[in-house]
DNA sequence: CCCGTCGAAGTAATGAGATCA
DNA sequence: ATGATCTCATTACTTCGACGG
């Protein structure tokens, strides 16, 4: 239910509220192409249809939302540069039946949502990369275990064998501080993935990308660790 | 000129003239609360006008913004408890004069901007971890083949003092695939990273990206950097 | 200096699908 | 199943800083 102030506003009849100004005829869009939905985003797909005549009848004009006809044409211009000189502003508003303001506005938002995609996209590559890693670090980490053990052992020949001649030390113990990189990760993991579940499209994709990482992802986190806690 | 019109918006705390003349009663509540308008407004900025042309053509819900007094109240209603259950919603509403609509509407882009910021912290830290991860292995590769070097050493030592008597065999080079580890990243940076100043280093490991980075942070970093570069 | 425009950041509001009591 | 509420995407507006007359 709207309230009444909605019902106020969008009963507007004359428009006042904008638009109809704008586009004279514009309102006639509204079809709807259900393809595209640029990126890999299963839910939610927009768009499905609009309470079509609507629009043009008494009453309510709104016309938020522009047609899929402007956002694509609006879109594919934003791919080719995302910048948008005031000669391109006035060609892409004439063609689509829109005030230039608008297609300036519809740039600057469209650039914001792009940052943060961006942003979404490096997080969950960065996190990626991350685990890796880890794993990485965990197998160095065992393979140091077993230089180790393995020089003591050599050591230990050493001096076996030389009981009467005078061995070089190989300083087996006093080490590099190892077990100094051991502990920081492995409890990273916050509830925060749970917030973002970065994102459905992460979600997505994310089963083909890590091997199976599946649920909550820390399957093979977790495994790791544990694995790598029964060495220390 | 339109600039009177919205100086008096500006100026005027209860937001009536105009509005109210475009939509009667709508937004009456709008800034109920008289008090405001003290202190801290600071620059008298120069008025804009509408642009593309005409004022008529901005008829777009105009944008009252709400007073400081209550986003602080709302701010510290957020700080609680960042859901809003209808009766919290309704007495917020009453004390800040308020539609409960817009409190509700207030709380949920409240909670889409708080998403996003927790988004960009989470990638800082789990920028920095990561980078210190990297370190870490950067360090247990060193070490081993620091210890590869002593096995191989104790190793010749030993078939040195064992010309006679029969010893192990250590295995010093057909050990685990640590080379596997080593490379993998370094090259995932994109020029996103601009973007977002949060990542301008980590850049390339082996060139001088780290090199003055910041004055707090990095010196062991690059100091250590240098240090591995010397091996490789 | 002031003015107009542009871009980025922040914010208010709308709209549609999904959810859940 | 209906309505309240959420989320997500989107449109539009505001503020502010920078630039070029």
């Amino acid at each position: 239910m709207t309230t009444a102030i909605e019902d106020q506003v969008e009963a507007d009849p004359h428009g006042l509220l904008m638009i109809s100004q704008l586009f004279p005829g514009a309102y006639a869009q509204y079809h709807l192409p259900p393809l595209q939905s640029q990126g890999p985003k299963p839910r939610r797909q927009r768009r499905k249809k609009n309470r079509g005549g609507d629009g043009s009848s008494s009453g309510g004009v709104k016309k938020r939302k522009l047609s899929d006809e402007q956002v694509r044409l609006l879109e594919q211009n934003f791919g080719n540069e995302h910048k948008l000189e005031s000669e391109r502003k006035d060609r892409l508003a004439s063609e689509l039946g829109l005030d230039p303001r608008q297609v300036a506005v519809w740039f600057q938002n469209r650039r914001a949502r792009w940052k943060n995609k961006r942003l979404e996209e490096e997080y969950a590559r960065l996190k990626s990369i991350h685990e890796t890693t880890v794993l990485d670090k965990c197998h160095l980490e065992t393979e140091i275990i077993q230089l180790q053990e393995k020089l003591a052992e050599a050591t230990k020949e050493i001096q076996r064998l030389s009981v009467s001649s005078p061995a070089p030390d190989f300083g087996v113990s006093g080490n590099s501080p190892i077990s100094s990189s051991i502990s920081d990760m492995g409890q990273q993991q916050t509830d925060f993935m749970g917030e973002f579940g970065i994102l459905q499209e992460y979600h997505d994709y994310h089963e083909d990308v890590f091997h199976i990482a599946a649920p909550g992802e820390s399957d093979y986190y977790n495994q790791t660790l544990n694995w790598y806690n029964t060495l220390v």
